[in-house]
DNA sequence: TTTAGTACCTTGTGTTACATAGTACTAAAT
DNA sequence: ATTTAGTACTATGTAACACAAGGTACTAAA
């Protein structure tokens, strides 16, 4: 068998870490999304503005399969409303079982992050 | 165009939530794992116990194509140890790459907390 | 020599975010 | 009246990823 130090493809791997955090951000999305949807109804360009506000962006390709997906689970419901700019627009609004699963889902958010911040702290002296 | 409550698939949502967590955990694994790391070296059944003690659980399958990732992206190393109970262990290590990595990883994740919790705390109000 | 325990590895599948491209409606400009 | 710009929603294809399930291999005790 013998040793084998690691020789293989040393990429860089550091510019990286902008698609890391791309890919932390999934499975927050759905979480930010409800909460911003307790605060009021909104349509989907309203949301992805909404998200930009605190450093989270977010594409049409992603969010709208995403609405729909929230939907056709009966945690969203929706309207449509005429605008004076444009299209009508499609406001999408939380209902009680998104409600309920959005304070369960807050719960796991809080608990993940407890746990991450654990294992980082533990870390943090031998760096 | 007309008017349209949904009426669609109302199947449970509730029960959604476990899984919901688990999609939460994705993206944050490669962050803890580094973490584990930079404690020192340890192989995939004890970064495995290590990820339980803190209720981030990780099975095989996961782990050992995410180490393998890493490994050939030149974040990890690894050598391999006797081990007097059972086959030889691969203990993985981080590298110079790697901890410059972690420290990046690390920044992007308090961000991204510090964006979550703003989102969610806009409406905690209304729930 | 069988059994239990430990450890590592591979393959296949379903989910998901994203890139890209397209459709459709309104209002202002030519 | 036709074009152009702006806004908004939708669909399709792709790549990454976690996980389930099954497999190989080594050691030590029964």
């Amino acid at each position: 068998m013998g040793n084998s130090e690691n020789t293989e493809k040393p990429d860089g791997g550091v510019e990286r870490a902008a698609s890391a955090q791309a890919q932390m951000r999934k499975g927050v999305l759905e979480l930010c999304i409800l909460s911003i949807l307790s605060q009021g109804d909104a349509y989907p360009t309203e949301i992805i503005d909404k998200l930009k506000d605190t450093k989270l962006v977010v594409v049409e390709g992603t969010l709208y399969p995403l609405l729909t997906r929230l939907k056709n689970t009966g945690l969203l419901g929706y309207r449509w409303e005429e605008s004076t700019s444009g299209p009508p627009r499609k406001y999408y609004k939380l209902t009680e079982i998104g409600a309920q699963y959005l304070k369960e889902l807050q719960l796991s958010w809080s608990e993940l992050v407890e746990a991450v911040n654990k294992t980082i702290e533990k870390g943090k002296n031998n760096i």
